[in-house]
DNA sequence: CGAAAAACCGACCGGTCGGTCGGTATCTGG
DNA sequence: CCAGATACCGACCGACCGGTCGGTTTTTCG
């Protein structure tokens, strides 16, 4: 069983490597640090990962194969249009809130570190839901037959970023919890402010 | 007028470290690289500052000081409430955008780097903001008699996130620039993508 | 002009970083 | 049980980092 052991080992060093750069930031994350994290010694650790660079890289790799099972996958089987709005919106906070993924808010604020290339493999996948989101958004439109006085594309900007962004200033222990920011945040998207 | 130059220096400083960071981010950028950056040495860029933190945390304190200035400051001075919040959207998406304005992305980005102490006098500022653009949409909601199942909390970190966000995929050549941004993000803010 | 103050230089320091490598322990399949 | 592969250790490397310091140039102003 060599395979799967170095399979998974690899995916718990990507968690714990994750756990880290999501607390102190990657660059302030040595190596030794996420190798005594796992009570491994330094040589240890880069026998499974070349480089900090691979590590960084298959954290934001992991995250997006993450958005692509736990959002994208379920939000697919959904035939109504507005409901498929509607779940993305409740999958993709839970997703980023989630205590167990800390790959997607490694992956939503560290990508000046990764070296060009590998980024923009990573970009190119982010741009694939955008692009998703976009069309959902206009067929929402479409079948709401709203005049359309917001672009889909501006408007996925929109929803992304209010969602994105919450890993800045969410505090679990605060008073704007999941439970109701899922609700609070999807009437925002449907009827701003005034609804 | 010695005192007047070193005040200029600072600031010539400041700026030119703000655009190193916002470019390469704060720990990709040594303190060699602001001082060559400045035509100076090492020794010569630390008769100014005392340690990169100092430059970092100068940065972010006059990101907050432009934000009171040109966001702020002039959205007082409109009386009518759903106007207030209409020009603090455009400002501020025009803050968050202005080239010449390198200190409020890299306030947004680089909060892990700096020393706890600093950071929480930020962060405090930083909440103040929040509160007074909840106080602003809470106003705008009574005025226009909306019942209001969207709390001005949760509102306030939808309108601030989809705007601090913007510098994570904003490019100006791209087809979303300012002129067309503006608009459709106010009118997502008040009536969502069904306005 | 001249002296004090401000600005600046460049060599240097201790420390840490990502990464390497030769050797050892541990595990696995025959 | 043994041999080969896998996993792991820990000492080590060169580079670079933030920061210091004694001395030199430049500016300021009486």
């Amino acid at each position: 069983m060599a395979r799967e052991t170095l399979i998974d080992s690899r995916q718990e060093i990507l968690r714990t490597a994750a756990r880290l750069f999501q607390q102190r930031g990657y660059d302030a994350t040595s190596m030794n640090d996420v190798a005594a994290a796992l009570k491994l010694s330094k040589g240890g650790l880069y026998h499974h990962f070349q480089s900090k660079d691979e590590i960084l890289f298959e954290i934001m790799n992991h995250a997006m194969e993450i958005t692509q099972e736990r959002v994208l996958g379920p939000v697919r089987t959904i035939a109504d249009p507005e409901e498929r709005l509607r779940s993305l919106i409740r999958l993709h906070i839970e997703v980023v809130l989630s205590p167990r993924d800390r790959e997607i808010t490694v992956m939503l604020h560290e990508n000046h570190p990764l070296q060009p290339a590998l980024r923009k493999r990573i970009n190119a996948r982010k741009k694939e839901y955008v692009h998703f989101v976009e069309g959902l958004i206009a067929e929402v439109q479409r079948t709401r037959r709203v005049k359309g006085s917001v672009s889909p594309r501006a408007a996925a900007f929109a929803l992304l970023g209010m969602i994105n962004w919450i890993y800045q200033w969410y505090k679990p222990e605060g008073e704007l919890q999941t439970h109701n920011l899922v609700p609070q945040f999807t009437e925002f998207v449907f009827g701003g402010i005034l609804s």
